[in-house]
DNA sequence: TAATAAAAATGTAATAAATACAATATAATA
DNA sequence: TATTATATTGTATTTATTACATTTTTATTA
């Protein structure tokens, strides 16, 4: 899904985040590449063309972005934070051969527990791991 | 559930792993305690009875936990890894005021993504977050 | 358009979790 | 008991993330 820069304009303004030409940069890498990045994968792949780019604006924004609701943290793995920028209701799948990130549709909502009657549940993640198909042909 | 002693020694020589004290030390506590606890935490809990204790033991212990399938690792926050000795099917829920971590439970195996066919799924985690009774109580 | 104020970006330093590794200690085996 | 294999320890290292002061950019006002 390609974003036009002036619907980030908006979205970023009806959230009170200002457009600053970084944020617009990172935001537009995070919609087009689904690939779940990390922080410092972010930076490394917009350095290139954003030379003045500090891996603390990456972290500033995409907690500007996480606290905005325009993107989410994910946490399926111990040692690296990712970042997806669907916020709509999905699993995801890792697989622990290629280390690839798989989105899956799942309904989460659905996932009513009657132990959590009293709580107010606010954040609902699915973290799968296992094979890919792929890495499941190539052993 | 306290487990005893004698279990703990059968079920580390089932699964190949040598049943030195500090490891059933470390088992009996993460059994006895179903807090959740970090490798900080563990070691904090420990170090007082056993004071030749080093984290790095502590590490190893739990890695090696983990692979034999007697503990299981939650990444349910993204700047710490806790562990649970609970291996059975159920989801984790952290209050986001108070920072516990509660089990409850959930049909996971139910969750049958049709996006997922040609993968093969070996674990399955579902992290909710949010606010538990107490916080909600005393605002 | 120029001046000003507010917020963002930058870079360095600090923090903290986890791992690597060599030396020592413990457990299992002969 | 002696030997071998494995576990533990402690220090050093790595790496992700945050803190913070400075500089730059953006938005606002004159």
């Amino acid at each position: 899904m390609k974003i036009s820069v002036e619907t980030l304009m908006d979205i970023f303004k009806n959230k009170g985040i200002r457009p600053s030409y970084t944020r617009v940069r990172i935001m537009e890498y995070l919609a087009a590449n689904r690939s779940h990045p990390t922080a410092d994968e972010i930076y490394g792949s917009l350095v290139g063309e954003i030379p003045t780019l500090s891996k603390t604006t990456v972290y500033n924004s995409m907690n500007a972005f996480v606290e905005a609701g325009l993107a989410r943290v994910i946490t399926i793995e111990d040692n690296e934070v990712r970042y997806d920028a669907d916020i709509s209701d999905h699993g995801h799948f890792k697989c622990t051969r290629c280390g690839r990130i798989y989105d899956f549709p799942v309904d989460v909502e659905a996932l009513q527990p009657n132990g959590l009657s009293g709580f107010k549940v606010s954040q609902r993640d699915v973290y799968f791991k296992g094979t890919c198909p792929g890495c499941l042909d190539n052993k």
